[in-house]
DNA sequence: ATAAGCACGC
DNA sequence: GACGTACGTGCTTATA
């Protein structure tokens, strides 16, 4: 049936729109249907147009067309074990759906493509995003092989660390109870062992046994300690040790995630079932996990590639601030080179303590960091804080000012842009509350930070995807991590990927200061990283 | 089913 | 006196 449409997917000549097209690019392809020619996606055009919004068909028909469509529950049932699918519709039925979901699609894309051009971002839509439809798609598609024994042997090992320290727990507690369970954990330190005078509470009124509050109390009790590993331990066991394997595809043998280019409000990619964008680095035991991502056979490799500072090369470039751009051109350590400003000393001099905070100003720079947060940070006193924030922007004038004239772009404008125009609204930015302002005030600083890098790293991926095409190369990019891409790459093409990768993920947007990229291979994720 | 609390990544 | 670092996904528990 579908094949008689084959020859006008494949058609260069014809646009095809739609509403997630990566959905129906992947169905397709299950047919063997390619789909040529441009694309018209409208739920990514929506995404671009207002970001925070719902994208949903349901909410652009109601917003855009004052119209309700069908619900998809009067087709197959209420969601649930009940549901049925759309094959068991009776086919008058399906084509009434089928006919109002084209019907209003294409009426959408009529509302849109203005809409695109009076906010200004239908480059950005049309060079950037509708190419990266089909990149994702690929890589969706390809998938990545993970070793299942391998982390079946590590969930044994790990339930048997778990119940071992379970019944440590007990011993400690001086009784049993769920230890998974925060209400019962906070009872349990807090109101029986009294291990704080004043304890801090969740806003229902619990104790709070979040992470940096435990941590504060490390000295007091062994079971502190003993808490948090189980935490830890318990999270990689259930999220990722037990679950990865059962998300192998039984007909690929591979794990393939879904990535959504429409819900983070930055512009950032977001991926899940399962989210492969979270899997654990910091810990030695979450490194494990990542040795079981694997080449797809003995003749490739994996290689991964990530942009080093991006964020921080970005506001150097954005803010013009000479004096970070120099740190930058000398291809310094930037946080020593921080740190030698803040604390004015010769670079050499600076140590571990002073490396270390002033990591951390960096990183609260791009979050918009106030002197409390800094001070519980780094566990020092807010006046302490404050001076090195102050210092900060003393010896780095350049940043500040891109700050305050962001700010003040926002609340002139209602929004804020990053360097390929991508756009963030931001009604709260005059806010009279001091509180939603400030809310406000830091997605100014942060959006078009954290967007411009998504910006270019989606232009690295578009770039790479239709080089690697024309020279009909074997290796396949598999994973993007923010500011990563992860490839499978054949041992025969390790050296002709390279110098693209690298050329690709550096020129991708042209910036007043070097770019640079750390690439390296291996047997498993770990090992490439 | 949904919210809360927590933990994983960048 | 309250507030206090951006963006996500997904697990378990507790409650409706």
């Amino acid at each position: 049936m579908v094949e008689q449409f084959a020859g006008a997917f494949a058609d260069e000549r014809i646009e095809k729109t739609g509403q997630n097209l990566k959905y129906d690019i992947a169905v397709l392809k299950w047919y063997d249907i390619q789909v040529n020619g441009p694309l018209f996606d409208t739920m990514i055009a929506h995404y671009l147009i207002e970001p925070d919004l719902r994208h949903n068909m349901d909410f652009l028909a109601r917003t855009y067309l004052q119209y309700n469509p069908v619900p998809i529950e009067d087709l197959i049932g209420k969601k649930g074990k009940n549901q049925s699918g759309m094959r068991s519709v009776e086919l008058g039925a399906q084509k009434e759906y089928a006919c109002e979901d084209a019907d209003i699609t294409l009426q959408l894309r009529g509302v849109f493509e203005p809409m695109l051009d009076h906010t200004d971002t239908r480059a950005l839509f049309e060079e950037i995003e509708m190419p990266l439809v089909r990149v994702l798609a690929a890589m969706e598609s390809e998938g990545v092989k993970i070793d299942s024994e391998n982390l079946n042997q590590f969930s044994e090992q790990l339930e048997k660390e778990i119940r071992e320290m379970e019944q440590e727990i007990y011993r400690l507690a001086g009784g049993t109870f769920n230890i998974a369970s925060p209400k019962q954990l906070g009872e349990i330190l807090f109101d029986k062992m009294q291990l704080s005078d004043n304890p801090k509470q969740t806003k229902t009124k619990q104790h709070s046994t979040s992470e940096d509050v435990l941590q504060k109390l490390i000295n007091k009790h062994p079971i502190i300690q003993q808490i948090l590993d189980y935490r830890s331990l318990t999270k990689l066991k259930s999220t990722y040790v037990d679950t990865l394997p059962l998300l192998v595809n039984p007909r690929t043998g591979r794990i393939h995630t879904s990535y959504n280019q429409a819900v983070a409000s930055t512009g950032r990619l977001s991926s899940n079932n399962p989210n492969l964008q979270n899997i654990p680095i910091r810990t030695e035991r979450g490194r494990e996990i990542r040795k079981a991502f694997v080449p797809r056979n003995d003749r490739f490799t994996l290689l991964s590639a990530d942009y080093s500072q991006i964020e921080l090369r970005l506001i150097a470039h954005m803010s013009g601030d000479e004096a970070m751009k120099e740190a930058f051109r000398h291809g310094l350590d930037i946080h020593s080179a921080t740190a030698a400003r803040i604390y004015n000393v010769e670079i050499e001099d600076v140590t571990r303590e002073m490396r270390r905070n002033a990591k951390t100003v960096n990183f609260g720079i791009i979050y918009g960091i106030s002197a409390f947060g800094l001070s519980e940070r780094l566990n020092i006193p807010r006046k302490e804080a404050g001076d090195i924030i102050r210092q900060y922007f003393e010896r780095f004038p350049g940043i500040k000012k891109y700050m305050d004239t962001t700010i003040a772009f926002a609340r002139e404008n209602g929004y804020v842009e990053t360097i390929k125009k991508r756009r963030r609204y931001l009604r709260d930015i005059n806010s009279g509350n001091a509180v939603v302002r400030g809310f406000a005030e830091r997605n100014a600083i942060n959006a078009p930070i954290q967007g411009s890098s998504a910006d270019m790293i989606k232009i690295a991926m578009i770039n790479i995807f239709e080089e690697f095409n024309r020279k009909k190369l074997r290796s396949k990019m598999i994973l993007q991590v923010h500011d990563e891409l992860v490839f499978d790459v054949h041992q025969e093409e390790v050296e002709t990927v390279k110098p693209i990768i690298e050329r690709l993920m550096k020129s991708a947007i042209e910036l007043s200061i070097p770019v640079e990229v750390e690439m390296s291979t291996g047997s498993n994720w770990l090992e490439a990283h």
